[in-house]
DNA sequence: TGTACATCAGTGAACGCGCGTTCACTGATGTAC
DNA sequence: TGTACATCAGTGAACGCGCGTTCACTGATGTAC
């Protein structure tokens, strides 16, 4: 595993998805490139070619498994708040703010994803999973499925409302407004108001 | 002003702005060249340096217009509603929406731009302007100052959730979801949550 | 256990390309007299 | 009104660079016998 120096890597695409996540954080999801990725891993232009297949899809890599993080920290958040409970949903929601932030590089790559692979079944996949998460606990406050209409329709804006905050906080535009922000009392109060009847 | 085979454009200053717009919506704020704007605009690669310093200058004016064309939409659609009133800030909430909707790659651009130019003072000043139109609405139904805490505090949250709702859209999240939106009930019916005492 | 061999992850060099920008220039315009 | 000249917006060619990707290859690994 930590025979960096032999020839074989262990696990390059474990390596090449670490290295390109690590620059898409720090310059950026457009200023990546395989070229930046390949010198961070250790290894020639060439490699990453045997597990995948162009540029696009070590990105996609790096947005599915940013994806993965978020949904594994909103369901955390959940855990020890009555399931549908607004301690709960205002929970999950500052943990899709916290990775925001976090992580911002990786969250506008997995909202910008561009190329071939934009409309891939795995992305959406990952997607759908994340949303489910917020689905299920809108469910529960309200005892109905989670397919039910009227859960997707109370879920919707409160997705709305932590993306948007997650953009204008990483793009610093509270910031630039100069508007003060308490971060979970902002969090807290506006989920009251969406969850409201 | 018509003779565009002229050896002078005329103004080639507003061609190239309008030629980076139409190519920013064509293939995203990242895709833009300088090459293709040249190309667009009908002069030589090296024409942009007489009215541009560089790449992003010229980035950074696009932003620039789009900012004005977004608050006059805002602006326009607070006319013949109450000023204050819950009709008036649905409308400017719908107006920023629309526009994103209109101009998603300017839209991004506004938001995302880079570079050296990211807190030039311009930007600034003209982001301070779009989000006064807000606060000058909510000062009205508050009847205090556009400075006031209170007036910032109920104005942010509107704004974070028109802006989800923008990026939700163009990145077709609502559609992957399977959300079904009715856009104006959407609006309408959150900013009445958002506003409420 | 030892050897022959298939597999395949990685190398190193090279490719063609489009990019942003610079340079010395040229030709149109407008002003002074 | 006519001419000389300064100004400067645009030209055309060229630059150096980093990019994504391909190629024939090499060396480590693991398996069959």
């Amino acid at each position: 595993m930590q025979k960096r120096d032999a020839y074989h890597h262990g696990d390059l695409r474990a390596g090449l998805v670490e290295a390109a996540r690590a620059l898409v954080e720090e310059k950026g999801p457009d200023r990546l490139s395989m070229t930046d990725a390949c010198r961070l891993a250790g290894v020639s232009t060439a490699a990453p070619y045997r597990h995948f297949s162009d540029k696009d899809d070590l990105l996609l890599a790096v947005a599915l498994a940013g994806l993965g993080r978020q949904r594994s920290a909103m369901l955390t958040a959940t855990q020890g708040h009555p399931p549908g409970s607004e301690a709960a949903v205002s929970a999950m929601g500052m943990a899709y703010v916290t990775f925001a932030l976090s992580e911002p590089g990786v969250f506008r790559l997995m909202f910008a994803l561009t190329g071939p692979h934009r409309d891939s079944a795995a992305l959406m996949t990952a997607g759908r999973d994340t949303f489910a998460v917020l689905l299920s606990q809108i469910a529960a406050r309200l005892n109905r499925p989670a397919t039910d209409a009227g859960v997707i329709a109370r879920s919707f804006p409160l997705w709305t409302f932590v993306h948007g905050l997650a953009f204008l906080l990483i793009d610093e535009k509270a910031q630039a407004m100069q508007v003060p922000v308490d971060l979970p009392a902002l969090v807290r109060d506006n989920t009251r108001r969406l969850l409201a009847d």
